[in-house]
DNA sequence: GGTAATTTCGAAAACGTTTTCGATAACGAT
DNA sequence: ATCGTTATCGAAAACGTTTTCGAAATTACC
């Protein structure tokens, strides 16, 4: 059971490769019967291109790459699923791969992406991302590319974003029009320009509403889990028991955080108010439901893809691409952890 | 910037490019010097072989493919994980496709994975899946195959499971050492074998306690959702008042259960007590802590992958291979929700 | 110096497709 | 019958690599 190819098929039919060709990709030059002859006979074997041969002829694999931190983290699931979407619905195939936060993988799961030859590539930063030069590489090859959440703002190229600092404000407003007055932020490792961003969103609500930025309240996430969240709403109760007010990097911290406050029988939102950030599933089935910032990650996936394959299309056309940068909208999220009804 | 190729580096050294082609390869044929200047040559141009060509000429292409239900899933993201971790390790890359559960979908992307030629397919069935015809065809063209988790018991492939009904067993038969006297079942759709086998579990467990079946006490699930588990909470908590036991075919489902039963006040575990399968992440922190049957998903992932491997390597030297299944240990964890500390 | 063995190299085919361009055939118009 | 036009086809090159097989060059041996 070998594969099919043109060459079987015109053999067959006692014509040149050249017509089953042009017969199969409706070139007009064929005529009514001999295509007709060709595609039942092609029908009939279930004659597939052979993709390699396809891919070498016209330099391109319709398959593009998508290197994320982590596939096992509701925010990058839910991007992925965006994504794979978007390009199954234009003849697009994903690779997956993720670099577990480590430079160094990035690096190499970078070359690895170019080697494969692959259209494009879509990618969110790992924390340690400082050193950008296996970035500059894509650009510097030409290759389409497109960063989303995590992002670097010196690289020039298309960008899908939403405005951190501008989320985290509102986070923190949400907070004082409730009636805090102390409010800790426990915010995200060093690096990533979105941690960076939130923080100063925190700062800037505070200045806004005259409340004094006070830097012993904020508290930086390594790793960014659930037991850190449970560490720090520890250490806060113990620190500074007249916090009245947490604004939480990202939804899964800030249920450690309510894990520990509940354990410790601390009333929310009575005695402290919680915040997260990304509208984490979870969110809504824990008691007390916590309140968060919707991060329309989905979406954030779609428009990657689209940005990308933008860009594949005008560099396949030879002409030059201007890299764009597309903003989403975040909303604060009321829930228990906040308000009482 | 154009690409660099064996020809290039042939001209330039004024060698053949079959002689770069060794070079580069590690051929005994071929003088150090040579060797050396090529390897230099390379180096400094940074080639690396076109992966098309590559393809074309070896007829693989180190790449598979993956088609699940769902990624946005706490098991199934574990599972991809594992399978994406170990095939990198081996130098292969992982293509995701989710089926969103719908049969007409996975055939479609069966089909499309072939087209593409991927060395291998991994796989979990959709629920829909009963007919099996784009299975036998991946068979029938001999492309590497294995299946995990949602298998069909009919195709002769690999597959790595576990024991979806003795660990149903060992899941009631705790419920009903922790004195359980009536227990409910929330089961799984019709079609997925392992909702069937954990259903058979849950029934035999009863019998070798000399519980009587009763099949009003078990409640069907179509979409396996949080909102379902919600839904039969209480649907059970009026219609079956004096159950004091239930199984529940996943964590998700589990949380929803609890959740309403927090909010209607019936006491977990004094009252009624609950145990899921599947230990995700979520289940150890929702109150009270549910208990639940561990499935190693990041490794079932894993040695998905290295069937699969096992299979490619054998045809890739036109060696018969014989499917082999593996079966992976599960265990019974007991949190709050089945017993009071 | 002659023969045999060993190194070292390259021509060429093959993988299967796409596409250019020229050739042939058919047809209509005069 | 001649010319121009159009419809239909196929030869061949190209994509870049791998690998076989034979040729050439070098070395070893007596």
């Amino acid at each position: 059971m070998r594969d099919i190819t043109l060459k079987q098929i015109a053999e067959t039919l006692g014509i040149s490769i050249t017509t089953v060709s042009k017969a199969l990709k409706d070139y007009p030059d064929v005529s009514p019967k001999t295509r007709k002859a060709v595609l039942e006979l092609a029908q009939s074997l279930s004659y597939t291109p052979n993709s390699f041969a396809v891919n070498l002829r016209t330099k391109e694999s319709r398959t593009i790459g998508l290197i994320i931190p982590e596939v096992v983290h509701h925010f990058f699931s839910n991007v992925i699923n965006g994504i794979i979407d978007e390009a199954e619905k234009n003849g697009y195939l994903v690779i997956i791969l993720q670099s577990n936060e480590s430079l160094e993988l990035e690096k190499k799961q970078v070359e690895l992406l170019m080697q494969k030859r692959v259209d494009g590539i879509i990618m969110s930063l790992s924390n340690e991302s400082n050193d950008d030069e296996h970035i500059r590489d894509i650009l510097r090859k030409e290759v389409p590319f497109v960063m989303f959440d995590k992002i670097s703002k010196l690289i020039p190229c298309s960008k899908v974003i939403i405005n951190d600092q501008k989320a985290a404000f509102n986070a923190v407003q949400h907070l004082i029009q409730k009636g805090c007055k102390k409010i800790a932020h426990i915010r995200g490792p060093v690096n990533p320009q979105n941690a960076i961003d939130r923080f100063l969103g925190y700062k800037k609500a505070l200045e806004q509403n005259g409340i004094p930025f006070d830097s012993k309240l904020v508290y930086t996430c390594k790793n960014v889990t659930f037991e850190e969240g449970l560490a720090f709403g520890k250490q806060i109760a113990i620190e500074h028991p007249d916090v009245d007010g947490i604004f939480v990097i990202t939804d899964l911290v800030a249920v450690g955080v309510l894990a520990h406050f509940n354990e410790i029988g601390l009333k929310v939102p009575e005695q402290v108010k919680v915040i997260g950030f990304s509208n984490w599933f979870m969110s809504q089935v824990i008691t007390p439901k916590l309140s968060t910032v919707d991060q329309p990650s989905f979406e954030m996936g779609v428009q990657s893809f689209k940005l990308l394959l933008e860009e594949i299309n005008t560099k396949k056309e030879l002409h030059p691409f201007q890299p764009r940068t597309i903003e989403l909208e975040t909303s604060v999220i009321e829930r228990d952890s906040t308000s009482k009804n």
